[in-house]
DNA sequence: GCTAGTACCCACTTTTCGGTAAGCTACCCG
DNA sequence: CGGGTAGCTTACCGAAAAGTGGGTACTAGC
């Protein structure tokens, strides 16, 4: 069902726009954290190994880090690839849901990026 | 500038995704905080009044609903149109900037809940 | 005069988010 | 044997987000 056809004024729309509390609105609660979007964009390029996730995603703490991971991953969103190797090696991907995303998520960061100035100037 | 062109094996990223306190992180902030992308999905189909856009987007508090309004407005993204008469009838709409964010959001939107059960299952 | 409806605003409290700092594992190097 | 490294985990705490309950202004209707 497209959210766009949730509304419309030759509906009434008496329900509202997503209802609450339906997995609809805890996707995008996951999707739009803190941290979320921009570990997505940062791993839509290529697979990052978690050092290199932490030095991208300017200003991230471990702690945030490990935590949004975690969700993206039981989203079936991130893909985490441990090697058991000494020092550890762990690599972190976009599985094929993550990939579709993404192909949606930048045209929006584009457009974020190229107006931010102009919207924080009005 | 392309976000997608922040990143690149070819180039090293020895800079982050975004640097950290740019405007782009801080408008990606306003539109991606909790309702603020619902009141812009309810505003892109039609113009609704402050009291319809409290029953559209289910579950948000008067006081969220204003503070959204109010970051939206001051961002350029929302158009609020007063009518001073009484009883007090308040119109708000998307400003044509904020239609194209709206555009670049309904897609991400479509998909989430086309995916969400899915996402949540695993 | 009392109540209801519209669109808010403000103070107070609670809850959640996120940062800091420390510790942990298991090895390798010196 | 001490220090270093990579990838976490945990406990603690402050800040920020968000909910609650009240109040305002104005008029129409009973």
């Amino acid at each position: 069902m497209k959210v766009s056809t949730l509304l419309g004024s030759s509906h009434g729309f008496t329900d509202g726009i997503l209802p609450e509390a339906c997995s609809s609105r805890t996707v995008l609660d996951h999707v739009t954290s803190k941290w979320g979007v921009l570990v997505i964009v940062a791993l839509s390029e290529q697979m990052l190994r978690w050092g290199e996730l932490r030095r991208v995603v300017e200003g991230v703490s471990e702690k945030m880090l490990a935590q949004t991971l975690k969700t993206l991953e039981s989203d079936g969103l991130v893909l985490r690839d441990a090697h058991p190797v000494i020092p550890p090696r762990v690599e972190y991907s976009l599985t094929a849901r993550g990939r579709e995303l993404a192909d949606r998520l930048l045209p929006l960061m584009d457009w974020i990026a190229d107006n931010a100035d102009a919207i924080l100037a009005s």
